[in-house]
DNA sequence: TATTAATTGCGACTTAGTCGCATTCAGTAA
DNA sequence: TTACTGAATGCGACTAAGTCGCAATTAATA
C-alpha cells in the first residue's frame, strides 16, 4: 500500500511524522496505542495524538479502547470486529462474523471481550 | 433484590459504603461509573474503586470501558451485550441478540458501536 | 528561493484510576 | 454489652493517557 495514495486527496500535508506512523500502520498486523508507536518511534506524544486524530476525522484510521484505558489506532479497512482477552489483554481482529443489525442503530464496530485461545484454560 | 442476599456467602464484610453502592447498582438501569456515584453519594474515589474490583471478583458485578475513557459498572445479571453511541456517549443494554460464537474463544461481553436511534440521522 | 499556513515539540495541565498509611468500623467472642 | 482485631475507609500523593497553548520549524506553493 502506497503511503502517497493513502494521503491523496485527503487535505492534510505529508509531514515527516504521518509518513513514520503510516508506515507503522501499513505494517501493522494488529491495532497499536501510542505506547507500542514511542517503543520505535521517536515522537511526541502531541503529535501522535493530534495525526490519529486527523487521520481518524479522514477516514484514513478507526479506533477503539480497549480494557487497559489505551485507545488502539488501526488502518480503516473494511468494517471488522475485535476481540479483546481479558486476561493478557490481546487484540485480535475478527473478519468473519457477520455484522449485527439492531432496528434503528447504525452499529460500525463489534468488540468481543472473553478469553482468548492461549487464555481460556 | 435484597443486598444481604448478594453478599451471602461471599467472604465480604457489608460496610456502609458498600451497602450504598450496591443500593444504587441495583436502582440503576444502566451501567454506571465512579462520576455516577459521585454524584449521588459521598464516596472517596479509591473506596468506590476498591469496592467494584472486590465486586467484580466475586462476580457481583461486571464493567467495561466505554468511549470516554471511564469505566462502567453494573450487577452481574445474565450475559448480554451493550450499545455505545459514538456521538452522544449514551450506553444501553442489548439483551435480545444471539451470543456469538468463536470457536477456541470464551466470548463473555460483548459492545457494539455506532449511532443510537437519536443520533443516527 | 521566498513565503506562509500548517505542523511539530515542549511543558503545563486534566482526569481516571492506584497505592500507602493512619484512622475507623464490622463482626466475632467473652 | 463490651473489647478485640483484621478489614475497610478517607486522605493525599502518585501514575499515566490524553489535551492545549505557544514558539519554533517545515511542507507545499508561487
Amino acid at each position: 500500500m502506497k503511503i502517497e495514495k493513502i494521503i491523496e486527496h485527503k487535505n492534510i500535508k505529508l509531514t515527516s511524522a504521518r509518513h513514520e506512523l503510516l508506515e507503522l500502520f501499513i505494517e501493522a498486523t494488529k491495532p497499536i496505542s501510542f505506547e507500542d508507536v514511542k517503543n520505535r518511534l521517536t515522537m511526541d506524544k502531541a503529535t501522535f495524538y493530534r495525526n490519529v486524530s486527523i487521520f481518524e476525522k479522514e477516514a484514513i484510521v478507526s479506533s477503539f479502547e480497549s480494557n487497559d484505558k489505551k485507545r488502539y489506532f488501526e488502518l480503516y479497512k473494511t468494517p471488522h470486529a475485535h476481540f479483546i482477552c481479558n486476561t493478557c489483554n490481546k487484540i485480535e481482529c475478527i473478519t468473519d462474523v457477520n455484522p449485527i443489525k439492531i432496528p434503528g442503530y447504525k452499529i460500525v464496530d463489534m468488540i468481543f471481550k472473553g478469553d482468548c485461545k492461549e487464555c481460556n484454560n
